[in-house]
DNA sequence: CAGAATCCGTTTAGATACTG
DNA sequence: CAGTATCTAAACGGATTCTG
């Protein structure tokens, strides 16, 4: 029996900058939209196919956001028709790699996740 | 210039599994809870001191949620002075490993996130 | 094409108080 | 100690409509 650690006094805190990691991608479609630019720059209406189930104003939103935290950018060409193009940063680049991580993990182990899912019974008494 | 691949026509149901992850530990306390058990099983109040923002309401839907995927086994001792005990399973032991790539990468990476975040201007007009 | 604006229902989170 | 119950406020998400 190994001797435990009390518990650090204020987690959140201390966990701040990585609590800040769900923050920010564990909305619907931040982690989508990443693997979508994946290999190159996407124009807007090019993500919405594989996303088909977001909205423009969702799509937007995730996108701003992206852009905010310096993962995404985001390039207007001067010919309008050559539309807007969206890309990963070098920061945005260099979450693929955990992100694969965790995208493995749960490749790994979605059916696990399944079944206890499906076995659990909300909570016998006693 | 590399050939870039058409997208998948429909990441979203594609990734389902892997877009179970943010959907089951987006949420704003499963991460921390996950690693408030990385050295051993603990109580609930015990849980409630690192997490001192959550109320014990949220605490009790998000063990729930975990244990539901089977994440973390809850333990009600037959002598109630023992309190009722959270830990990880093998499952969620599992899930430590690429918990810990995206907390690295957050620990590494936050104050980019941050300068990012403050130099951000809403949008340049043209 | 690439969004912005508006409306609105649903979900989520938090505060607070109470219980076996 | 380990929750449950209730209520309310806020965030989220989607549908729809409109615009440079």
């Amino acid at each position: 029996m190994t001797v435990r650690q009390p518990l650090p006094s204020d987690l959140f805190e201390e966990l701040c900058p990585s609590s800040m990691v769900p923050f920010r991608f564990g909305d619907k479609w931040s982690a989508l939209v990443i693997r979508c630019l994946e290999d190159g720059p996407r124009r807007f209406s090019e993500l919405r196919v594989p996303l088909h189930r977001v909205t423009p104003k969702m799509l937007t939103q995730t996108l701003r956001g992206l852009e905010r935290s310096g993962l995404v950018s985001r390039t207007a060409h001067a010919d309008p028709a050559l539309g807007v193009e969206y890309a990963l940063t070098p920061l945005g680049r260099s979450l693929l790699k955990p992100m694969w991580a965790l995208c493995d993990w749960a490749a790994e182990h979605w059916e696990e996740l399944l079944e206890a899912h499906e076995a659990y019974e909300p909570r016998r008494l006693a």
